[in-house]
DNA sequence: GTCTATATATAGATAGAC
DNA sequence: GTCTATCTATATATAGAC
């Protein structure tokens, strides 16, 4: 493995063992030791990578923006609102189940987190897409209640957490069905 | 002021401090520095409290068992379910709003707090009871996803908290509703 | 790229004076 | 009941050797 190689690698592997502890310990919960324990390596190392906690949490802020800007992206290229909503429910559901089945979700909504500069303006800006291409110029105070629910389903995956993974999208399609019907 | 009322009222106030701090930047996220300063005393004073730091979010706790078990006890008392769920809604709507507007809720579903020895079975049991009062022992499992929702509604507050106040619990009433039908 | 060692600050918690 | 002072552990972060 060349030098380059390496550091991509451990770069990533810092950022799949952040992900996990702090959606298992919240952010201002889990140290960088922590996290340098967890991966078997010293903390400096840590450092080498990212030069603040909050930089970690940046990166990590960084791949929900992406994957969500994806989602949007398909849903903004439809013809209809219908089919724009019912693109952007199913990549949520998918979404949520295989984050919380796989990587580990980060709780955006933790105050420590959103006090990080920046954090709270950048899941602002997704809020307000999403907010487009579920209800366009004008939703209904209802239907902003319920996007605020769909922005944090991890309590539902705590309640269900043991129905099988393709039960699971189902449940949470309809929910958010129901939520901004 | 005798020295009873005093202490009552100091024990009280690091309580309402505590609570308040609490929800602003979580529970880890916050000293028991942060707390003795915002009252304006020394911490060894706070500690004469409460042992722990821990202590302190068990007693905010027992404030929310109180109430929730108060509005649980009155949803028992009706004779018909529907009666029973019309009231646990009313009234967790009316919680959510008076304690946004006026208390400031801790956040129960943060790891942190979750974490405390206890914790996590006491809100367990809350949710066994919510759940019978609301659907009596069958509930589908839509609707426990939907209980699962109402137990953390801030983002929701966050989203609206620009509403007056009887606008907002009508809305929550609402969402609940759609939530649980 | 990873390490040891360390600087500096702050955490939770306690002892003892007033 | 509240304070000053302090203990011990751990936090974030950096310097410099390998």
């Amino acid at each position: 493995m060349t030098r380059v190689e390496q550091a991509a690698r451990t770069r990533q592997t810092v950022l799949d063992t952040a992900r996990a502890l702090f959606a298992e310990g919240g952010f201002a919960g889990t140290s960088l030791q922590d996290i340098a324990d967890a991966m078997g390596v010293r903390k400096a190392n840590v450092y080498y990578y990212f030069k603040t906690k909050a930089a970690i949490l940046d990166a990590l802020l960084d791949e929900r923006v992406i994957a969500l800007d994806a989602l949007l992206d398909a849903a903004e290229a439809e013809t209809s609102l219908e089919a724009s909503r019912e693109l952007v429910i199913a990549g949520f559901a998918d979404e949520v189940v295989k984050a919380y089945r796989t990587v580990a979700p980060v709780d955006f909504a933790d105050p420590a987190v959103r006090s990080i500069p920046g954090v709270a303006e950048r899941l602002e800006a997704l809020l307000v897409r999403t907010t487009m291409a579920l209800f366009g110029e004008h939703p209904t105070i209802d239907q902003l209640a319920g996007l605020a629910v769909m922005q944090d389903l991890k309590p539902v995956m705590r309640a269900l957490d043991r129905l099988p993974d393709e039960e699971l999208v189902q449940v949470l399609r309809q929910l958010c069905r129901r939520l901004i019907a």
